[in-house]
Order: structure tokens, then sequence, then C-alpha cells
DNA sequence: TGTACATCAGTGAACGCGCGTTCACTGATGTAC
DNA sequence: TGTACATCAGTGAACGCGCGTTCACTGATGTAC
């Protein structure tokens, strides 16, 4: 049955943030659409009437991923920005993430579209990795930022790779690559 | 028919081989059985003479995959090390590349045995470049080792999710990465 | 060396299952009068 | 304000398809005599 415009609002917005935590816990290729359409209160039918097919949901729930993470992001002292993103915390929880460290491998494999949407998202990180190091006064701050989130990227996908089969050496990871950086910013 | 001990394995070579490959372009849950056995130039009954199940074969494919790359890498001075890794032809060759980088953001799906196999894997890549740190003459190699290790795999990763929306973008990341790594390696 | 036969790698049809997508239908919404 | 009705978000059965896995069968291999 029909509902109302403020309903239907709200489920395309239940339907975007089921397929965001989905899709980074899980992956693309790993999410569903029913099981998605089923988080978000609907069935795999009413998801239709919102996004023309998986690939159009897809595309849509990694921009509104990348917006929610960057908005955590923003902000805060390199120092901060570090030890966030290379928490524990963050690595048991890529269901609300950064997008970035949750896909990266599989992100080539997905159409023109979304990996647009990824790039851009990811380039918004970077631009924010970039002005935190420009605060704390680095020089070549640009070069910086990219060999910055590439390392915390790297790090925390890593450590979500080791987790299960060696928690001690997961967080040794983490632990490692925030001293270096941190170094690196001193130095 | 049955075959001779010779040819039955080759035949399971041929299969490792196979998948080996197309879990590194396709990775895990794309790449089929009935796939890899056409690949290898057999039917997908015959793959189940030689692994038990899919996850048997993934498991054995990711350890074929990881000894023929560390045997690339071995005895490298850093900076080819670097130069090799972070190459435009290694970003455009995954199927024979580094297998961290092209299912670091999978891996943790997996099940248990497969991210045992990946942890070895990847720890003795870990192990080659502090080798190649230590006789570049660096301190704390092992440090610096997790560091360059966790920021080439990211680099890396980033450049193939870059590539086909923004080829300069996707090269720049390589580069400035292996720049500011050789600075690190210098002071 | 020659023969008889058990072995088993490989074949290909068949299985149940979950996937993305379609579509006829439902009925509350919200507009036109 | 009240009524008649077109709209359209949501439902759920159905579709074709590819997946991993099983299994009865085949026939060359390689062993026992």
């Amino acid at each position: 049955m029909k509902v109302s415009k403020a309903q239907a609002s709200d489920n395309r917005d239940a339907i975007l943030q089921a397929a965001s935590t989905q899709i980074r816990s899980h992956g693309f290729e790993q999410t569903s659409v029913a099981e998605v359409a089923q988080a978000a209160g609907l069935t795999h039918g009413a998801l239709y009437s919102h996004f023309k097919s998986k690939e159009a949901l897809t595309s849509a729930a990694i921009r509104c991923a990348f917006e929610d993470c960057v908005r955590e992001f923003t902000g805060l002292p390199a120092g901060e920005f570090l030890d966030l993103y290379l928490s524990t915390e963050h690595r048991d929880n890529p269901a609300v993430g950064c997008p970035t460290a949750a896909l990266v491998s599989e992100v080539a494999r997905q159409p023109l579209e979304l990996q647009t949407a990824f790039r851009s998202g990811a380039e918004s990180f970077i631009a924010l990795a970039e002005e935190s190091l420009k605060a704390a006064g680095a020089e070549h701050s640009r070069d910086r930022a990219v060999l910055m989130f590439a390392a915390i990227v790297g790090s925390l996908a890593l450590s979500r790779a080791f987790r299960a089969v060696d928690e001690s050496a997961s967080a040794e990871i983490l632990r490692t690559v925030n001293d270096q950086l941190g170094e690196m910013l001193e130095g």
C-alpha cells in the first residue's frame, strides 16, 4: 500500500543506511538486496521503488558512507586523527568505519559509477589528512598526507585481516604505524 | 578416465595456478570452481578429486600465490624492492602480484584456514622488507618494515581502486609513496 | 614379457539454494472538485 | 469541510541464472600373477 511522502523518504534513508553498513561489513558482492531491504524493515520489491538496480543502490550507499565517516574525522588535530583511525574500536567496527579500509581491494572490480564515488570519498579523506598536517606545521603536506593515508588504510585493513588469527599481531600493526607516523610528524 | 600419476600431479598444479591467479584478479567470492577447472583444462568435477571443497582449494591457492610472489621479491635492495612493488606493472597485473594488496580487505570474511595462510604469507613479506631495510642500515628495522609494508599495500590497493577513474591520480599515489619512503630510508 | 583386473582421475548430468530483478496487485495518501 | 478517485510505495510470488557439491559412470593406468 502507499505510504506518506515523509514515510517513503524515511524508508529510503533506512535502505541507504542499511546498505552503507552492510557493504562495509560484508563487501559489495556479499551484500544482497533482500538483506538490505529486510534490515530497513521492508521487502526486497520496495527497494526497487527507490533504486533502479543494486548498482545504483551501491553507489548511493557508498557516497552516504563516506559523508558520515568524513564528518567524524573533520577538524581533528593530526595526533587525534591517527589515534581514532588506528584504534581497535575502528578495527572492530568496519560497518561504521572508513569505507576505504573496508573496501579498497574490491573497488577495482565494481562498476565505474561506484569507483567514481569511492575515488571522490577517498580524496576528501586525503584532503582531511592534509589539513591536519598543515595545522601541525608539516612541510610537503600533500605528499605527507598521501603517505599517511596509504599507511593508515593499509594498516587498518591488515589489522582486520590478522585479527582472528593473532590479535596481538593485529594490535601491533596499529600501534607501530601510529608511532612511526607520529615520529614523522615531529621530525 | 584415469590418467597417469604424473599427469594427475600436473593437473593439480594447473588447478592451483589457475585458482591462484583468478583469486588475485577477481577475489575469493567471485572466483568459481567451474572457471578455475576450465582454466586448468578440466571439468569442475575433477577439481573435487584434488580438493575436498572450494575452501580447501582457496587456502592452498593462497599459500601457492604467496610462495611465488615472495620468491620474486627476495634479496632485492630496499630501493629496488619499492620500485618493483610500486610499479604500474605491478598495479596492472594483480593476477601475478602480491596477494596482500589484491585481497587485504576481503580476508577477514574468509574461513580461518585462509586467514592463517594469509597471515603467514603477509608476515614473510614484512620479514623481507625488514631484511632489505637492515641491509640499507636502517634503525628500528622491524617498526620501519611494518610501516613500509602498510604503506605499500595501502598505496598499491588505492592506485588500483583509482586507476579506471583517474589514471594520473593513481600513478601519483605510487610515485609519492615511493618518494616518501625513499626519503625515510635516507633520513 | 604378456595378460587379467582393480584402481581411481576425470566426465557431465543433476541437486538444492540464493541471487537480482520483474510484475500484477493492494490500499493508504493526497489531490481535485 | 466532505467526497470521489488517481497515484504510487510497498507486497510477495515468480522468473532465469550461476553457484558449490554430489554421484553413477568411463576407461586408461599400473599392479599382481
